[in-house]
Order: structure tokens, then sequence, then C-alpha cells
RNA sequence: GUCCCCAUCGUCUAGAGGCCCAGGACACUACCCUUUCACGGUAGGUACCGGGGUUCGAAUCCCCGUGGGGACGCCA
């Protein structure tokens, strides 16, 4: 059975990145039949807020991402963090230092001027025929992990390939504060064991976090998960995404009119792919899933494509779901949608020419609102030349049946009359109506409204 | 600084030695459609980081260089 795990810290909102490692996380284990497993990894208390794990939550579920066990919380799970602690430091896998930050910070900076990698010296690391320095009093310990010192730490990750790190590389890591709390590398190989998690799917960023995993997890005579790491996003610019640059929640993609889909969809293909597929459902990408075809390299986002494909999925949206999705966009506006016209059908005519929701709520706006058209675009399009046509058309309109083809047919006999062309009417009519200059076919956004509110809209004229 | 990773059109990518003087998508350009603007359709331009190998043959394998990224916490 396979059994992933997405395990965000609370420290802030679900962003891109690790929407895309929920995504890939939650697919290989629906593409086997497996289990998504998540757990928030809340073990910095200072860090921490409720409201990080309500906006990461959110975000799951707004990108349909359901998981099958959890949420767990690591803050739950302390009692068992400290008996495994113990147990190690029974078996001398651990032991307690009593190096203060202070010492730490200062050894750190040597090694730095050194050329040297910082890291511990093992100065109170136990040893057969070593004598320790005597602990200082009243000072509680940090915890530490006893490090092999020699050797090579090596995984054949699921993406990169063979990756080797010399224990040399490796220092004896803190796996508990002195105030006892116990630190990310410990919790996730304890977590990852207890519940049995058999593929490791996380950002790139923790590839140097893996050798002491592995390690930790050896010591413990643990078996080994497989892992798969996944390189990162970069932003639009090539830059790498961070707190106070362009790294939004996806949250962010909701407000801006994005439907969970098409962004769903363009994560999936940013460092994954199926041949030239480039649509497709969630169904269908999990069917397709797999860690084969994930590219090693760091993919740039690209809010282009992105726009496209919610085009896309806009255009194919059933209208009622639409209409559901842009009326409280218009009410946060304070816009009241009135019965007529119908915002359905407003949404049906407009669905193919807006790019997201928000844009589909500005062309519906316009049905429901005291219309003020722009002076110099009436005085663009009302000219002595054109007023005949309008005046002849604004005539006929009491009596034409109400409908698009009828209505249609009215523009045309009026525009004919006058020996003009068809947009000398159009334009006009496009602005008056909704004061803009591009909309569908103005026989069809004409029928839209209720005729009294094509006569008063149209009064302007005379 | 040390260690680790990465490298095909502007961007996302296909490519697992001959099918590739490199394919698809977004974006771009032109044309068609047209009641404006979109949509849609058709056509087009643009890429294997550099240098050495290996091989009859390399975008694909190896080495070096260059460039980019990540990690070096009592953060996760």
């Amino acid at each position: 059975m396979i059994r992933t795990r997405f395990a965000p810290s609370p420290t802030g909102f679900l962003h891109i990145g690790g929407a895309r490692t929920a995504l890939f996380a939650w697919a290989y284990a629906r593409h086997h039949a497996g289990r998504f497993i998540l757990r928030i990894e809340d073990t910095d208390l200072v860090r921490s807020t409720p409201e990080a794990v309500q906006a990461i939550l959110d975000g799951m579920h707004w990108l349909g991402l359901t998981h099958d066990e959890g949420p767990f919380y690591q803050t739950q799970r302390m009692s068992r963090y400290r008996e495994v602690i113990e147990e190690m430091l029974l078996a001398g896998s651990a032991y307690p230092c009593y190096m203060t930050p202070a010492e730490l910070d200062h050894l750190r900076e040597e090694q730095r001027a050194a050329g040297l990698k910082p890291r511990y010296d093992g100065r109170w690391r136990p040893e057969p025929g070593k004598t320790l320095p005597t602990p200082p009093a009243g000072m509680r310990p940090v915890i530490r992990f006893r490090n092999p010192t020699d050797g090579v730490v090596a995984w054949d990750d699921l993406v990169k390939g063979r990756i080797e790190i010399a224990n040399e590389e490796l220092d004896d890591l803190v796996i508990a504060r002195a105030d006892g709390t116990p630190t990310y590398n410990f919790c996730v190989v304890v977590d990852d064991r207890d519940m049995g998690i058999t593929h490791v799917i996380r950002g790139d960023d923790h590839v140097n976090n893996t050798p002491r995993q592995i390690n930790i997890l050896q010591a413990l005579g643990a078996q080994l998960p497989l892992y798969a790491h996944l390189s990162m996003i970069l932003g639009d610019d090539g830059q790498k995404l961070s707190k106070r640059h362009g790294a939004v929640s996806v949250m962010q993609y909701d407000d801006e009119g994005y439907l969970p889909e098409a962004v769903l969809n363009y994560l999936a293909r940013l460092g994954w792919s199926h041949g030239d597929d480039e649509i497709f459902s969630m169904p269908q990408f999990c069917e397709w899933f797999d860690l084969d075809h994930i590219t090693p390299s760091a993919a740039q986002f690209n809010t282009e494509k992105l726009n496209w494909l919610n085009a896309y999925y806009l255009k194919r949206t059933e209208t009622a779901r639409l209409a559901d999705l842009v009326r409280p966009r218009l009410q946060a506006r304070g816009v009241t949608v009135a019965a007529a016209p119908s915002l359905a059908a407003i949404i049906d005519l407009y669905k193919e020419r807006a790019a997201n929701l928000n844009e589909l709520a500005d062309l519906a706006e316009v049905f429901y609102i005291e219309l003020h058209p722009k002076a110099e675009l009436l005085a663009k399009h009302l000219t002595p030349e054109t007023l005949p046509a309008l005046e002849d058309f604004i005539d006929h309109l009491p009596e034409v049946a109400w409908e698009a083809s009828a209505i249609g047919a009215l523009i045309k006999a009026s525009v004919a009359r006058h020996g003009l062309k068809m947009p000398k009417l159009a334009m006009p009519l496009r602005v008056m109506l909704t004061g803009l200059e591009q909309t569908p076919s103005v026989d069809a956004v004409v029928a839209l409204f209720p005729r009294e509110t094509v006569l008063k809209r149209l009064a302007v004229a005379r």
C-alpha cells in the first residue's frame, strides 16, 4: 500500500510551490489507490499560528486535495517524541550537549573564517576512552544525534537519481532543544515511520536533510521510505519566490478569479509531463501521474499560460456554476443582481470572452448598475451621420419581437434605410447600452435587457 | 567558503544513441472568420550553455569548464 504525505509548517499560507508538492503527493497516492496523509509540522511554537493552519486547510480544500488521514499535529505527539529520545539516549545513538548558543556561534564564525563548512565539533560526543567535560551546574542540555563519522549515505532519488553524501559532511544535529521540544529532522523521521509513509515527496530544499534523516532512521532500525525531491518553482521573473517576492497564497488565485481546476492543471504541467498533453481533468491526471516524468530542474511560473488555461476552462464550465461563482463577486462590489436580465443569460453570452471570474463580473456588472457611458465614447460614436439611423431604430423598438434575430433584422433595416454600414449603428448601441466598445453580437446584447431598460438607456441620444 | 543539485525555443516541456538540420503548448507575427473586440481556424519565426572525449553515429553516455539554484540553525 502506497502512503504519501504532505507536511507543511503552519507559518504562513499555502503558496504555489507547496500546493504543487501537495498535488503530486496526493496524485501519487490516488494513482496507486494508496493513502494521502496530511500532517501539520508545528513544532516551532513561536512561529506556528492557528490562522496559518486554517489558511493551509482552506487552500487544500479549495484545490480539492482531500486527505485520507489526519490532519495530524506534531504538537500533539510530544510524548511519543520524548519516548523515542529516551530510547536513543539509552541506546547511545543520542547524547546531551551543554554547549551554549553563544559558544556555537563563535565556533561557526571561526570555521567560516577558515573557509570550512560550519558544523558542531563534537566536544560533548561520548567516545570510548574520551573524558567528557563536566556539565555546567543548573544548565539544561540539548540532545544531539550521534551521526556516523565515516562512510557515505546514499539513496536513489525518484526524481534526481542517485545521490551520495559523505558522513564527514554531516555533524551531530540537535534533535531536542534545551526546553525539551524536539526539532524538525527528528519529528519527521519518527512521524514518517509511525505513519508508515512509503514515499516521501517533498521540495528540493530537503535534499540536504535526507542523509541526516536516513541516519536517524537507521539508528532506529526503521525501514527507509523512498524519496522524491521536487525542484522549486521560480517566480514569473525567474527569481526565487519568497514572502516578499511573489509567493502568493493559492487563495489569492481564488480572489483573482481563477478556477481551481485551471490552477491544478497548470501546476500539474509545471515539472511533470505526459507527452504533448496540456489539458487534463484531475481524474485523468491521477491516472497518468507517475514519478518518472518529473523534471529535475527548476520551473518558472508563467502567468500567461495560467490565464490561457483559465479562459479555456471558463469557456467550458456550465453556466449555472459560473453564475454561482460570479454572483457573490458582484454582491461584494455592492452590485444588486436583478432578476432581469438573468445573470445566467449574461454569462452564457459572455463566458467565451472572459479570462477569469472577475472579468466576467466586470462584464456582467454593466447590466445591473445605473450606467453613465463616458462622454468621449458617446461623442465618438454618436455622430450626426449615425443619429438618423439610431432614431429610426428607437422608433421601431416598441413593436419589435423581443429576440436577437428580430432585433438584428431591425438594426439591419434601420441602417439600410439611411445608407449606412452595420457598425455605424452597432457601435453607438454598444456604448449607450454597456458603456463599452467591445461586446458580443449587439443584437444579442440588446435582447438580454428588458425592453424598457433599452429604451431608457437609448434616451440619452435625444 | 564547503557540500549537494540543475542546464532543449522568451516560458512550460517532448526527447531514455540513429525515428530530431529537434516535436507540442503559452506568448509573438501574418492571414482567415467577423457587427466591434475577443473566441476559433490556418500559416510562420525562435532552442539542444561551451569545450573535450566514447561511438560508424550524441540533444541523449563520460569528463572538465561556465552559469543558475539549494543547504550548511536549539527554523521547517
